[in-house]
RNA sequence: GGCGCCGUACCCAAGUGGUAAGGGAGAGGUCUGCAAAACCUUUAUGCAGCGGUUCGAAUCCGCUCGGCGCCUCCA
């Protein structure tokens, strides 16, 4: 089984052949702890959860990291005084520690509530402080580095390759055209390794340096803690899509300085959740989360189910109406899961017929196929529907293409609600009035269990029910 | 202004040279109590528009129209 990927770097799909015998080397770009994940930062991790387990599927152990950014970085372009942990605690009253905790603890929940596997290794930046200095000191001897103003700034110059992996054009790009460029800097693409003359005066987080008292560039962390948990060299970068032009792009050039090697051998990128039309942002304010769609009613699995019915790097329109039709496909789904794992006593079995073996070929094909989980999900769906396959090996294909779906399938219950007393005396009542043709009262019993959210099936066999 | 990407049915969305996956919604049917649920069947001679290449194009090329992203922190 080989996976391929679409490397943003050469614009190609690209066979994954691990560095390192049969371990994958991964590094995914984590959130900013001083707010909730929206759904739009949560579609790329459900992202880099289906590579990691495709990873897994086609037998490679992961070795997957993954940084908590704790320290905080320019709030939006409009507001000059402040860090976004730092705003955070003064709106607050919290400190930037506590803020950071708390989001980060509220991030872990919602990656576990979308079945979202926990990295090898989560790596806070404020930990690993001392890694990005010695990584700056190296950068500094290879002489990519100046300062000015009390900073010390990244040198473009020195560093031809700048820009490929995002296809910069650096004369053709409009700098200052939305922000006023730094006039310390010699070239605009230049970036910052370490502020000691910050324009922040509440700067909260200050370390010692070399350099004077301060705080690290933003960039810097993700090449000094992926250098320290992965090595100069490693398999798969991958994050959001808005990575690329800079955070990526200035990750390689600090990474390369220090190192003289490319890092990143494979990069893969996520695209955008679109919402009213155009991309999520909290800065913009139109953020959705996990606890808004639960009000709503929908589950973190509806929001997942929703994920995987589009191909990762295209955008995706979320609407509550295309997520409702996510909810109810789910649904269906695992009510005709339920039924198959009753009619074969929830045994699989492997010894698969050709059917079978042909959806399971399908299956692998596609998810080898840079991930294509749409294609994945329609094959899900013709399998189940499919009626000479039998039951047991019906749940076999089930339980062996949910390791990469992750949806649970397995747990797939038709939801019996438990009787109480009242309940069974109730379908007792509507029986009686069934067999007497007493339909209105029958009706009027039904209504009061719709309003419980249970809903009554009749069957041949006798009356069922389920939540709905 | 430059760069990157996209435009497929009512909605979400696969498919990138060989004759349109899947889900939801709608329609018809089976069952039934003229019911609900369930189940089955069905729904684009068509892929923004116009040219071109080709035996053959949603898929390749050109132009036009429309949308998104990036050049600023961002998933």
């Amino acid at each position: 089984m080989t996976i391929s990927l679409f490397n943003t770097y050469t614009r190609s799909l690209q066979e994954v052949t691990p560095l390192l015998d049969n371990q994958v080397k991964l590094y995914a770009c984590g959130p900013t702890v001083y707010n909730y994940a929206h759904i739009g930062n949560l579609r790329t991790y459900i992202f880099v959860d289906i590579l990691r387990r495709s990873l897994e599927f086609a037998g490679f152990t992961v070795n997957h990291v993954m940084n908590i950014t704790d320290v905080g970085h320019l709030s939006d372009d409009a507001d000059e005084g402040e860090d976004k942990v730092v705003r955070e605690s003064r709106r607050s009253g919290k400190t930037v520690w506590e803020i950071a905790e708390y989001y980060t603890n509220a991030f872990f929940s919602d990656i576990a509530r979308l079945n979202i596997k926990t990295p090898t290794t989560s790596c806070k930046a404020t930990d690993h402080i001392d890694d990005m200095i010695r990584l700056i000191m190296k950068i500094e001897e290879n002489g990519f580095t100046y300062s000015a103003g009390g900073n010390l700034y990244f040198d473009i110059s020195k560093f031809p390759e700048y820009g490929k992996l995002a296809l910069l054009s650096l004369d053709d790009l409009k700098t200052g055209a939305r922000i006023a460029v730094d006039e310390q800097k010699k070239n605009p693409q230049d970036f910052v390794l370490w502020f000691t003359n910050s324009k922040f005066d509440r700067q909260a987080m200050i370390w010692e340096s070399p350099w004077g008292r301060g705080y690290p560039g933003w960039h810097i962390e993700c090449s000094a803690m992926a250098m320290r948990f992965l090595g100069d060299e490693f398999d798969i970068h991958c994050g959001g899509i808005d990575h690329i032009p800079v955070h990526h792009t200035n990750e390689i050039a600090q990474s390369q300085a220090a190192t003289g090697k490319q890092p990143v051998k494979c990069w893969v990128h996520g695209e955008f959740l679109l919402f009213d039309k155009e991309k999520m942002s909290k800065s913009a304010g139109n953020f959705l989360t996990l606890s808004l769609l639960a009000d709503q009613g929908y589950e973190p699995l509806d929001f997942r189910y929703f994920c995987l019915n589009a191909h990762y790097r295209t955008q995706l329109k979320f609407t509550f109406e295309a997520l409702h039709a996510a909810k109810t496909g789910r649904n269906n789904l695992v009510l005709r899961i339920a039924d198959i794992k009753e009619e074969c006593d929830n045994t699989p079995t492997r010894v698969f017929g050709k059917k079978s073996e042909n959806y399971w070929k399908e299956f692998v094909a596609h998810v080898c196929d840079d991930l294509n989980m749409p294609r994945c999900l329609s094959d899900l769906w013709q399998m189940i529907k499919e009626t000479d396959i039998p039951a047991n090996e019906k749940l076999a294909l089930i339980e062996d293409m949910d390791n990469v779906l992750g949806l649970s399938l397995m747990d797939s219950v038709r939801k019996d609600v438990l009787l109480d007393e009242e309940i069974t005396a109730l379908v007792e009542e509507r029986e009686k009035a069934r067999k007497e043709k007493n339909y209105q009262r029958a009706d009027e019993i039904r209504g009061l269990f719709v309003q419980k959210g249970i809903v009554l099936e009749d069957t041949a066999a006798g009356v069922r029910w389920r939540k709905k």
